[in-house]
DNA sequence: TTGTATGCGTTATCAC
DNA sequence: GTGATAACGCATACAA
């Protein structure tokens, strides 16, 4: 008969639930939950005393239980690489926001290039029960991936395919920012441009230096005067790559890079050596990371939208759940585009001839693309 | 009496649940919770086979189930301020992981300095039903926070406290990193010191100018000796600064930054005039991004750890459900400490008699700290 | 068109 | 210690 409560324990929320609402409007909690769905089978006059009692109560439904009775739990998953790798941010962020607006809620996780990791992560994944992934990490970690595609969760992702039924992939368009890339160097008069490559155990890797390869072939480079690096797309593999540019003979008057983080570390040592860029040799990294516009001096480099990325990944998920025939068209193409700012210029030789044209052009710091 | 299934419908998951477990054990569905939740009051044989039904079957419990019947949503909430300032990334995966290891999920959410943007990422909290948030952004926009006090949802902030019961605030030493940066820069033959502070309106930037001021006092510097502008955080506020300090008679010969993105900015103006840093001007930043390493040369900066960020919030979470009497000691401190690179050297004027010391200091990429 | 009743998968409260 | 059974808050099949 104490009238002890147990401290701490019927701690039950103060939301509003349907029922309350219910009572206030003066309906069934059957017809509440079809206007706060917005089903169209209700009378107009009810509806809106519904959507009163919903207003002044401040209801709003809840999404576990929304999620148990319906089994759909309104979580999506995005796997990136790592978080501190400044792509990723502007994905993650666009990927919410679209996800956002469709009430979805995003769980995000990063491998770091950590296989355990990695494993972990899906693992929560399942265990939410998320209605789809993202798997924005352009490596072909597939096995990882096999919790997920044993669950028939539909997967996006990014140049390489998870053998699902229920998955498809975003083909992005290296070609064509390279292409932009290389026509842009061979018009100031570029005649040797190195290449530094990623690893190339990773498919986006070789289709970025075949895409190179062909762009060059097109404004007819022989393989003598396109030397290639093969890095890690670190900073450090960028360094690596100038000091093995800087030994060629002849030395390339361009280096284009396989990805910004690499651009910076050939920046670093020709600064370190004193070699100006853009005057005695012009640098191109990919991916415009945000960082990119604050290099010395700023990067011209292939820019791959983030939210062209998101909203396609997002937009791979819808298909797949509205049950899209595999065979039709599952692939969403992504494109690229060059964004010149201020880390290319003629090649010494014909510096000279060209340098007031090239000092006009610097005075635009973005020159869009894409 | 037709066979036609509503199709796409009756798709229910194919998660095995908790009386499948059960059965398969020859237990109660009660038993296997108690098991699953880890109550030690199951005999230990029963514990096993439930273990092994388990596994066998490979069931996990359904969290939205759990979080409707135990009232606990084990979601968590994380507002930062924008997602491609470098410093949040690092925080938010910080974050995830302590959240993770104690089976929260977090929503992450950017206000990019939009009002809108967090009222509307707030609204997704409270209606998600999170069960706490880590407000990381710097920023007194306590009004934002209204409804999350509203709901009486535990709150961990970041200097500047909400007004609420169940809140707590992150107290960072700004004075430890600043201390020491002075008598850094102080040991080299600084004798005036210029201050970039980020805007003033923000308690954040009033501490880090203070501790500033503080320190260059305790070294007897004067006032003219220590010009301060007031700049805004960004890139161009720190290309401002430069530009500022530049026309001071006398000229400082060390530059303190607020943050790095400000430290970057002077960084560029002095490359850009041909000022060698350090020779001629010796830079340092706040925050220690992860960009830092990367610039030219790589700065010397205070760093706020955002592990350390991180776990305190996640702690202070912690705190705030067990209850702690708001006026014990409701604030938890996180150090700084300086991380010393290459981008601060002696002033010209001694620079010859030290330039081997110096130069040997050059050595070490990260020479630690905190 | 609206209301009633059932079930989603789990934990909590009882008896046993 | 263990097992029935009743919530949790909502959507929905079905009855009205």
């Amino acid at each position: 008969m104490s009238a002890k409560v147990p401290a701490g324990k019927k701690i039950r929320s103060n939301h509003v639930d349907i029922v309350q609402v219910a009572q206030h409007a003066g309906v069934s909690p059957a017809t509440v939950s079809r206007v706060a769905n917005g089903q169209s089978t209700v009378a107009k006059h009810l509806a809106k005393r519904v959507w009163k009692a919903i207003e002044e109560l401040g209801y709003t439904p809840n999404p576990q239980a929304r999620a148990l009775v319906s089994g759909r739990s309104r979580v999506l998953g995005l796997l990136v690489s790592e978080i501190t790798n400044p792509f990723f941010p502007e994905l993650m962020q666009s990927f919410e926001d679209v996800a956002g607006e469709h009430d979805f809620e995003v769980m995000i996780g990063s491998t770091n290039y950590n296989r355990e990791r990695a494993k972990l992560f899906i693992r929560r994944l399942v265990q939410r029960r998320v209605e789809g992934v993202a798997v924005m990490t352009f490596r072909a970690e597939s096995h990882l991936l096999d919790e997920l595609v044993a669950q028939d969760i539909p997967l996006v992702t990014i140049d390489v395919s998870a053998n699902s039924a229920r998955s498809l992939v975003l083909e992005v368009d290296y070609a064509y920012g390279i292409d932009q890339t290389i026509q842009h160097l061979a018009l100031l008069g570029h005649r040797r441009i190195g290449f530094a490559s990623g690893p190339l155990p990773h498919l986006t890797n070789v289709r970025r230096r075949d895409a190179f390869l062909n762009s060059v072939k097109k404004i007819g480079l022989s393989a003598q005067n396109t030397p290639i690096f093969i890095g890690d797309h670190t900073f450090e593999g960028g360094t690596l790559a100038a000091l093995h540019f800087l030994k060629c003979k002849p030395r390339p008057t361009a280096i284009v890079c396989s990805n910004d983080m690499m651009a910076i570390g050939v920046l670093r040592v020709m600064t370190e050596r004193g070699i100006r860029v853009p005057r005695e040799v012009s640098v191109v990294g990919f991916d415009d990371i945000h960082l990119a516009e604050f290099t010395n001096p700023p990067l011209t480099t292939v820019c791959m939208s983030r939210q062209e990325l998101a909203h396609a990944a997002f937009r791979g998920l819808e298909q797949l759940w509205a049950g899209s025939s595999p065979d039709s068209n599952n692939s969403i193409r992504v494109r690229t585009g060059l964004v010149i700012r201020q880390s290319t210029d003629p090649p010494l030789e014909l510096a000279d001839s060209l340098r007031t044209r090239s000092r006009s052009r610097k005075v635009k710091v973005r020159s869009a693309a894409i």
